[in-house]
Parts: structure tokens; C-alpha cells; sequence
DNA sequence: GTGCCTAACGTTTTT
DNA sequence: CGTTAGGCAC
């Protein structure tokens, strides 16, 4: 160990650090050296005696544990580190309570369900429950109960509590409770835990089992939690247990970046921190060793504007830096381009890496103007979550053999694979079977298994027969082979691999190759020593509990690759970037529009603009359009309140560069607002028929004229979409597909017109949603 | 039972 | 606009 690990911190640091014992609240400002202090405390717990094996470290992602780990082993130098309990929540908890799961009725190769899994489930109770899905939708379902367990709450209080059924009844969905109650059960009975779960099982499992409280409580004499602002009611209670003993417990976080309240955080739990044990150290690190003295200006002012905050002044030794640069463009598409731009400008001008650079946005979806742009401009880039590697459809697939095969009280696995590929067990089958693991209380795989006493018959039991053979034969190999040469195996029998070797199209070359990955990934799994520490778990269980904890994030992170990267701002959080672009800075958008009815929400909406606007070390653009696509309609914005917030000193407003704007429409009026008046006013507003002749000034040819059956139509040379807002009846259009036409009715709300137009060559009266339509005005 | 076509739907944010 | 789920025809 390096011996001099103490001198290496301010005064703040060092305070925090050398406290061993009792309660302790650090509140790390953004950029302040958190993950440092955190590290060097856990080394420095070692060094005074405290065995690796009694520290639990918590986290909320992957990477940061993992990155605690490799800096704690940094500094420790040895392997000691890898007795450490470091993880995320979820991640921990998954693993203990695969220890003692037979205690909770669970198999200890419990699956783990995802959100799309979970939401499946409901949404099969939905329908059993002859309930219309549409008005009982499956996202709204899981997240009322996902809220539930997040505080605690079983199906038996859900259904008593008075206020939960209130809020249902107000909603006109008085039986979530009943979905709720049947889900759990089902998830039970197909031995199936959700992400909730394993904070509310673990809850449960400490709260009824004293004797697992006490051995937990004992071994986890040391605890820290990383981001304490974003723990839920559940993970609170579960450390309080956890800590009640020795109450060494080391929160760390910032109210400021608290900006997980959707999943059930509540930033209580740090305000209150104070209050919930006596004797408590609190440690303030205000000082920010990431950004220039401009960001971090702009980003307190922000920030200001909140209510109820723990006090701290956050300052900095940095030099003042550049201004921070307002860009406004007329539309995303151009947004993009200015970004992409700009990139390539910097890298020559300031020799930036690529892997210098960041993109940050509210949205995902927001990613696709970006991604064009770059790619255009040939700059790699590679964006961080949306579509997790393992949601893919393909792996989903392969993933489920592997899971039906740990564990044959799986539902949701066996109905995905029994019949993929094709083997002639078909819907009536599997409904047959439904119904009588219903009737008879079993499982579905158990009625599977006694096919033929259950009257199948024919081809259908032996097919049915083939397939219990199969899975039996995977279960068999598990017992003599590694996660590894079992996958190998499953990917043969099953003609998986080979039916994606034999789709020669793009989709399905993709489709291998990721069912390929999944493989490398399962044998990277069974040869690199466990990270963990404790026992080397190499079994395809314990494989398996892992993936569907991982997200895309923590996969190739190959941190070293030279590439620009883009993602959401809360994906965002942790980490620091030397240029960041900061794009979509619209009303409706960021904020978004499903935050801005109450001041809580919209206070996290800042603090979210606040962790974007700290993520940057030297430069930091901020951008927002004018107009942009919406569900494939163009939507005018107003920026951000967010940009009136900000001190005009260290701002750039009038700062439109990068060339392409201004160099497209002879500057004038995209030039942003300068010093003159209030920045809305010289905002101009133009209808989306403008703009859309605007971007485009050099029309594009004609499709060429091919054969076309008669209903075919061929769009006319000048084709272009106009505005819907401008179509009355009696108007003559023209259709992309329909061809020319005449509306003769209109109906809808005004947002949503619905055209009645009469297409004399296109298949007569059709009815038309203006808000998708492409229609062009003839006269 | 499979594949194709149409209609409907969607945008917060993630473990 | 893009995707996807469900209905319908082979």
C-alpha cells in the first residue's frame, strides 16, 4: 500500500477518510473527488485492521463498482481487494439472496425478470383477467406496482391501503391491486424475481429470518452507499437493518443530483440522514476539481433556483475557461449537423481526441440526428444504453433456452422457446397445457412432462416429448460441463446458430453475430477469475442472474476507444468529460413535458440540467432547435427556461458558428439573439412548410418513373409535404400513395384532424390523420 | 401454422 | 417517422 495515500487529499478529503467508526454523511459536490475519498476510506479501513471481508460497498452501477474496485486495488496493491463486497444493490442483493432463497420458496437459480419480462407477465394477467390492456396498460400496471415494492408494499396492504386504492379508483383502475396480488404469485410460482424484488425480497428475507439479520449484520461491519441521494424507501430500510449492529455506516451523495425519483427515490433519505442515528459525521466537499471557473458558475446559478437544499458552496482553483456557447439552429436535423461540425472543428483547432467529446441528451430517441451527422462526417462514435445488448430479440431467445434449462418453473422462458424454432407445438398446445397446469396446480414444464397421461396425442406428444428430451439433455450436461460448453451445446441442438447462419440478410448476419458475442460473453464468464471475491461462482445460474442485471453501459467498455459518445444524461451521471454538448434544450423536451406540473418534478428536471452542465472539465456547448421532429411531425419549441436561468456573464448567446448554419442561409437570421432585448423576441416563428422548403432548397429528382400498377401513384416531380394546420375541406391534395384528391370532411380535435378526402384513381374516400399524413397542397 | 400487411402507437429518465 | 403487434390470407 502506497504509504503516503493520506497526503494526496485536501483537509475535507482527509476528514472523511480517516473516520472509522459510527454514522457518517459525506455530501460530495459534483466533480469534488468522491470516488477518490470513497476509495482511499476503504483502504484505509483495511489498513487499520478492518478485514476486507466486512466491507460492503454499494453502488448504483456497474461501472462504478467495478471502478471502485480497480482503484481500491490501486492503492492496496495487493489481492486483498477482491474479498471486498463491492456491487451495486442489485447486483448484491441478487447474489445473497440466491444464498438463501430456499428460504423464501425460491430455487436458489431464481431468474431474474427484466422490465420487458415483467411487463409480459402483466400483461398476460390482463388478458386473463378479461381486462382491456389498452385501458389497463402493462407500463402503467408494472410501474404502480414497481412503486409498491419500492416502498414496501405487498399485494395484502396494497389491496387494504386506503390511499393506494383511492389514487386506483381516481385513476379508474380499481384492479391493479388484484394484478398485483396475481403477479406476485405468478412470479413465484415461475421461481422469477424482478428487479424489485430483489431489493423487496431481501428486505423480507432479513426482516423474517433473525438469524440471516444477525449473520449479515455481522459479516457487513462496514458499509458504505454511493449516491445516497438516489435510494428508495427500500433500499433504506435494508441498509438500516443491515447497520443497526455497528452503525459504521458512510453515505456519500449530492441532493443536488438527486434525479432518480421516477424509480422510487426519494431524496428524504439524505435530508434526513442527520436525524436517523445520533452522532453523525457530516463532510463537506465543496471543492470542485473537474471544471472551469465558467461551468461551475453557471452551473450553481442553476442550480439556485431550487428549493430545500443541504447548504455547500461549491468553488474551484480552475482557471476561468471559456464561455459556455448557446447555439440555436432552426431544426434537430441541423442541430445535429452543427454538433457534428463542431466536433471536427475543436479536434483540429483545440487537438481533441475523439473520445474527448460527449453528447447529452434528455431523450434517447433524441440520438438519431446525432448519429446521422457523424457518420456523415465519418467520426466514430458509439452510443451508451437505449436498446440493452440482451433485449435483442435474438439473445432473448437464446437466453431463455439457458434460462427454462436452470430453471423449468420459468413460464415466460418455456412459452418463448417451446416452439421456437418451429416444432410443431402450436398455440392450441400450449393453451391446452395453460389450462391444465391451472387445474391441476403444477407447472406448465411438469404438465409438459407427463404429455401423454395428459392425453396429448399424436404428432403433438411427440414433439412435445422431443423437446422435454432436449431441455433434460441440457440439464444433464450442466452437471459435467462449464456454462460455457453447455451454451455450445444448446446453440447446436436447438439449430438456433444455424438457422441465423443461414439468414444471409443484414438483419440476420447482425443476429448471429450477436448470438455469437452472447457466447464469447459466456466464455469470458467461466475462464476470468471471479470479481466478486467470495466463492468462484462459475455456474450458468449465477451467469445468468448477472446478465439481465447488466445494462449496455457496462458492456465493451473499452473506455479506450477513440470514440465520441452519446447518451442520456442520466447514463451520464458519474462521469466527466473535457467538451460536452448538452443538445435539445427545448420546453416539452428538457424539460420534459411530463415533468412540469409540479415544482418537485420540474426541480429534478433542473438538477438534471445541473449534473449535464457539471459532467463537462473545459468546454461546454448547449443546444436547442428551433423546430423538430416529433412521431415523425415538425413541433415548434421554445428554449428552455432552463437558458434564462443562466448568468449572461459566462454565457456566449450570440454564438451560432460551426459554419453550417450560417453558411447554408447567409447568417441573418439564425444567428442567435445577442445583447438587444429579451431572447424569445427575436425568435422567429415560421410554419413548418417554411422550413421544411428552407432545409431543403435543392430539390431532390423525381423518383424515377417505373411501372406502376393502377392504385401505384407516382408523387409529382415537386412533392413535398405541406402543413396540415392549413387544410380545409373542399381542398384538393395530393397523396404520396393515393394520388390526387379532394377533402371532403374533416373531424378530430384540433390537434388531431382526421381528413375524409375522396381519391378518384386511389381507391375512392379514405380517411386521413393530418398529424402523419403527407399531403401536399394543390389548391 | 407461417408470413405478410395494416393499424396503432409512441418519448422520459434505469437497475 | 419508425416500430411493432395483431389480423388476415395462404
Amino acid at each position: 500500500m502506497k504509504a503516503n495515500y493520506l497526503d494526496e487529499l485536501n483537509e475535507q478529503q482527509r476528514e472523511a477518510v480517516i473516520h472509522i467508526n459510527g454514522p457518517l454523511m459525506i455530501v460530495a459536490g459534483a466533480g469534488s473527488g468522491k470516488t477518490k475519498v470513497l476509495t482511499t476510506r476503504i483502504a484505509h479501513l483495511m489498513r487499520n485492521g478492518v478485514d476486507a471481508f466486512n466491507i460492503l460497498s454499494l453502488t448504483f452501477t456497474n461501472k462504478a463498482a467495478r471502478e471502485m474496485k480497480e482503484r481500491v486495488e490501486k492503492i492496496l496493491g495487493g489481492s486483498e481487494a477482491r474479498n471486498l463486497y463491492i456491487g451495486t444493490f442489485h447486483s448484491v442483493f441478487a447474489r445473497l439472496l440466491r444464498g438463501e432463497a430456499h428460504r423464501l420458496g425460491y430455487p436458489s437459480d431464481f431468474t431474474i425478470y427484466d422490465t420487458d419480462d415483467a411487463k409480459s407477465v402483466i400483461k398476460t394477467i390482463i388478458n386473463e383477467l378479461n381486462l382491456d390492456d389498452k385501458h389497463y396498460k402493462p407500463s402503467f400496471v408494472y410501474n404502480r406496482i414497481s412503486a409498491a415494492k419500492n416502498s414496501l408494499m405487498a399485494p395484502e396492504e396494497y389491496l387494504m391501503d386506503n390511499l393506494v386504492q383511492t389514487e386506483d379508483m381516481r385513476a379508474n383502475r380499481p384492479l391493479i391491486g388484484k394484478i398485483y396480488d396475481m403477479y406476485a404469485k405468478r412470479t413465484f410460482k415461475n421461481g422469477a424475481m424482478d428487479f424489485d424484488d430483489l431489493l423487496f425480497k431481501m428486505y423480507v428475507l432479513l426482516k423474517s429470518f433473525p438469524e440471516v439479520l444477525h449473520k449479515y449484520q455481522h459479516k457487513f461491519k462496514y458499509i458504505m452507499i454511493d449516491e445516497y441521494q438516489d435510494t428508495n424507501p427500500a433500499q433504506y430500510e435494508i441498509i438500516k437493518l443491515l447497520g443497526a449492529v455497528n452503525e459504521n455506516i458512510c453515505v456519500v451523495g449530492d441532493d443536488a443530483q438527486s434525479i432518480y425519483s421516477f424509480r422510487g427515490a426519494t431524496i428524504q433519505n439524505i435530508l434526513q440522514f442527520e436525524k436517523d442515528y445520533d452522532d453523525v459525521k457530516v463532510v463537506k466537499l465543496e471543492q470542485n476539481y473537474r471544471s472551469t471557473k465558467s461551468i461551475l458558475n453557471v452551473a450553481n446559478e442553476v442550480i439556485a433556483h431550487n428549493k430545500g437544499q443541504i447548504e455547500k458552496n461549491l468553488w474551484t482553483d480552475n482557471t476561468e475557461g471559456d464561455t459556455i456557447k448557446l447555439v440555436r439552429t432552426m431544426t434537430d436535423n441541423e442541430e445535429g449537423k452543427f454538433v457534428a461540425d463542431t466536433i471536427a472543428e475543436q479536434k483540429l483547432r483545440n487537438h481533441y481526441d475523439n473520445r474527448d467529446f460527449v453528447i447529452l441528451y434528455r431523450t434517447n430517441a433524441q440520438s438519431r440526428s446525432f448519429e446521422e451527422s457523424l457518420r456523415r462526417k465519418a467520426i466514430p462514435y458509439r452510443i451508451f444504453g437505449g436498446l440493452s445488448f440482451y433485449q435483442r430479440k435474438e439473445i432473448k431467445d437464446f437466453v431463455a433456452y439457458l434460462r427454462i434449462t436452470m430453471n423449468t418453473r420459468d413460464e415466460e422462458s418455456l412459452k418463448r422457446v417451446i416452439n421456437y424454432p418451429v416444432r410443431g407445438i402450436g398455440k392450441t398446445t400450449i393453451e391446452k397445457t395453460i389450462v391444465l397446469s391451472n387445474e391441476h396446480n403444477i407447472t406448465m414444464w411438469e404438465v409438459l412432462e407427463r404429455a401423454r397421461e395428459f392425453g396429448f396425442k399424436g404428432g403433438t406428444v411427440e414433439a412435445i416429448e422431443a423437446f422435454v428430451v432436449m431441455i433434460k439433455s441440457f440439464q444433464a450436461l450442466l452437471t459435467t460441463h462449464n456454462a460455457y460448453d453447455v451454451a455450445v451445446g444448446v446453440g447446436k441442438s436447438t439449430n438456433l446458430v444455424k438457422e441465423l447462419f443461414n439468414d444471409k440478410t443484414t438483419e440476420g448476419l447482425a443476429r448471429y453475430e450477436n448470438v455469437q458475442e452472447l457466447l464469447n460473453s459466456i466464455k469470458e464468464f467461466t475462464e476470468t477469475p471471479d470479481e466478486e471475491g467470495e466463492l468462484l461462482d462459475k455456474s450458468m445460474g449465477s451467469y445468468l442472474q448477472q446478465i439481465t442485471l447488466l445494462t449496455d453501459a457496462d458492456q465493451g467498455n473499452d473506455e479506450n476507444s477513440d470514440v465520441v459518445k452519446l447518451m442520456t444524461i442520466h447514463a451520464a451521471k458519474g462521469l466527466e468529460f473535457p467538451v460536452v454538448f448538452t443538445v435539445g434544450l427545448e420546453e416539452t423536451l428538457f424539460p420534459s413535458g411530463m415533468s412540469i406540473n409540479t415544482r418537485e418534478e420540474l426541480e429534478e428536471e433542473r438538477r438534471l440540467f445541473y449534473v449535464a452542465i457539471t459532467r463537462a472539465k473545459a468546454r461546454l456547448w448547449l443546444t436547442y432547435a428551433n423546430s423538430r421532429y416529433r412521431f415523425g411531425n415538425l413541433v415548434q419549441n421554445e428554449p428552455s427556461r432552463f437558458l434564462e436561468e443562466m448568468p449572461e456573464k459566462f454565457i456566449d448567446r450570440s454564438y451560432a458558428g460551426g459554419g453550417s448554419v450560417r453558411n447554408a442561409f447567409g447568417g441573418g437570421n439564425t444567428s442567435g439573439w445577442s445583447n438587444s432585448g429579451n431572447m424569445f423576441d427575436r425568435m422567429q416563428r415560421k410554419t413548418p412548410g417554411q422550413q421544411q422548403q428552407q432545409q431543403q432548397p435543392v430539390q431532390k429528382p423525381a423518383p424515377k418513373p417505373t411501372f406502376s400498377g393502377a392504385t401505384t401513384h407516382v408523387p409529382s416531380a415537386d412533392f413535398a409535404p405541406d402543413d396540415p394546420a392549413g387544410m380545409v375541406p373542399g381542398m384538393q391534395v395530393e397523396h404520396q400513395k393515393f394520388g390526387f384528391g379532394t377533402i371532403t370532411a374533416m373531424e378530430g380535435a384540433p390537434n388531431n384532424r382526421i381528413a375524409t378526402i375522396l381519391f378518384p384513381k386511389g381507391g375512392g374516400e379514405k380517411k386521413i390523420m393530418l398529424n402523419y399524413a403527407k399531403l401536399r397542397i394543390v389548391k
